[in-house]
DNA sequence: GGAGGCGGTGGGAGCGCTCTCGGGGCCGTG
DNA sequence: CACGGCCCCGAGAGCGCTCCCACCGCCTCC
């Protein structure tokens, strides 16, 4: 085709509507303070010429970018088997969206990524991020946080990085793990296992603490570590009947390891719920509800989650870097949804 | 903390540097024509001040963005069920991170957000985008074309819109499903179905072809239409057994119907692969390697296709809006992958 | 009826960068 | 030894926008 015809300018309609630069800025944005038949005609030279500002232009005086960075830091390649991210991204999108403003999406593998997203964000590109750290021992809060750049967090962010104040959204993950055991509790079942999720994650590690709330002490041999995937499910179910063969029920960190448990209870011909009782976490659909039975688990709105994180960020940006006031956690309640495994 | 301290600028390591603006922009950007002892100076100047170019101003003058959008138009809750997205999108990142490109996500719901698309890519946010447009009656593709943005697709564009020479990646849908398919008749099976998925995407439609090329005239009772997901996989494969009680092999879609397919086998009590052969498509690791048993399907490199389509679309725009002689489809091969079911 | 005020508009500076252009060293050549 | 050419470097303009400030006309109030 041809060479991109540049696109018309501020002058060009200014020019059009026979008004001054200044005056089509002003009905650019939002028209306040101009009168109203040159609003109109302004807005239709805009409309004939189809005009549209040219961001960078913007960007350069007014110094806001209105994007959002998303830093997606997993390793492990658990943003493909789980549905978790995708579904944060999604509430995410949409509320970002509604404000007019850009999600530009930075993926990390590995350390040398770190460096590269906090320059980034150093750069000034965005105005603000929203990070996904699970570990315990990641670097990256600490670096953003050097990077000087609003951010909030997508669950409880570990301690590293002495950032006392981190702005974060999560659930009530050990709420919900009180109920789910609970449950168990209340359905008679004694011997109640847990299948941990990686416990360098907030998340997991608040799921086994609300497990051990209820419980208490228990016999160790009803813990068993794994680390939120199908295949990880599988392993530490085998191990716990070979250790704990009167095992009568199991609370599941999440649901793709519940997944993983039913499919070994199954083989080893333990009936779901008569022999053991199983509860998963996370509800998330596509999964707990297709099971065989379908799964007891305990929900999250996990897009409410994103969309949260995203407005929360906004408000914080509008304001001008959070006062002091700010909310330094937001947690979501968790819901019990029985279906037939417990 | 305190207000964001004002960045340093050209002319700040200019002057800590003791050379000029230009000089210090020619380092920054690669340094060519300027010698040696210069160089080193005002790398030192830029480290001591932690300098970060301004990307707005930059882009204000080149009209370049280092910024591509990545559009995933799926009102579907397919993107969170499908590992599919986000491989691909791990594949884009990995490349457009490795030539300095950022990654703007546009996920659209609706056809209100196609207009809004439309516009933001009209509006020369970025330099190019990447699409995936999975539905034949999309106006999506004709919008963008509008929008004159240099575009690559995933997964080949229906016909809509009249876009003769758009640039895309895709599998070997065809060539898969006939390999599936051979292979069955090679296992001496005879009633051998086809779940398909949503036929308005050229992927389930190719797919479907690759079937008929290779069984010819059949039992139209054989072919039940699906969408990709597993309850559609489930629906359909109920359907199948009671309209043809003598199905020996089916070809499902993708791998997550086959899943499905699976499960109402395992229900009606059929043998699998001694009773009914299945083979999916995909090869989503997570799914087709914990079925029960083991999942035969057709591979295809999902995270190769993302990257291809990042590098096709970086190489074109480093040209300057893709010559006549530019490549308007590339197709990947694909691999039967055997495992238990066939 | 004139001064003060105020809402509405235009002019101009400048955001931080790139890029063109011209000048000044330094080399090679006649 | 002088002159042309080449290679580096610096000065300056200008990308498209916002925002401050000055200006102008009209309304109000004394």
């Amino acid at each position: 085709m041809s060479e991109a015809v540049s696109r018309p300018t501020l002058e060009a309609v200014a020019a059009r509507a026979g008004v001054s630069r200044a005056t089509v800025s002003r009905v650019v944005n939002g028209g306040d303070g101009v009168r109203e038949p040159l609003v109109e005609r302004v807005r239709r030279a805009v409309e004939e010429l189809g005009y549209v500002p040219n961001q960078a232009a913007r960007s350069l005086v007014t110094k806001r970018h209105d994007a959002v960075a998303v830093v997606i830091a997993e390793p492990e390649t658990r943003i493909f088997t789980d549905p978790f991210f995708a579904l944060q991204l999604r509430g995410i999108s949409k509320e970002l969206t509604a404000q007019d403003n850009q999600l530009v999406l930075l993926l990390t593998e590995g350390r040398d990524d770190h460096a590269r997203v906090a320059r980034y964000l150093a750069g000034g590109h965005v105005d603000g991020a929203l990070v996904f750290s699970l570990h315990l021992d990641d670097p990256l809060p600490g670096l953003i946080e050097g990077a000087g750049v609003p951010t909030v967090f997508g669950g409880r962010p570990g301690w590293s990085g002495g950032s006392k104040s981190a702005v974060y959204v999560d659930c009530d993950n050990r709420g919900g793990a009180e109920d789910a055991v609970r449950h168990l509790v209340g359905l008679g079942r004694t011997r109640i296992a847990h299948i941990t999720g990686p416990l360098d994650q907030t998340s997991a590690a608040d799921r086994l603490q609300g497990y051990r709330d209820v419980m208490g002490e228990t016999d160790p041999r009803l813990v068993v570590a794994s680390d939120f995937t199908p295949s990880g499910g599988e392993r530490a179910m085998g191990e716990l009947l070979d250790r704990c063969p009167d095992v009568d029920a199991v609370f599941a960190a999440n649901d793709l390891t519940a997944l993983g448990a039913l499919r070994v209870l199954r083989e080893r011909g333990r009936r779901v719920p008569e022999d053991v009782a199983v509860i998963g976490f996370d509800d998330v659909l596509p999964v707990a509800g297709q099971t065989e039975p379908a799964l007891t688990t305990v929900r999250q709105d996990i897009e409410e989650m994103g969309r949260l994180m995203a407005r929360l960020l906004l408000s914080t940006l509008n304001r001008g870097q959070s006062p002091t006031g700010a909310p330094t956690g937001v947690v979501l309640p968790t819901t019990l949804i029985r279906r037939a495994t417990a």
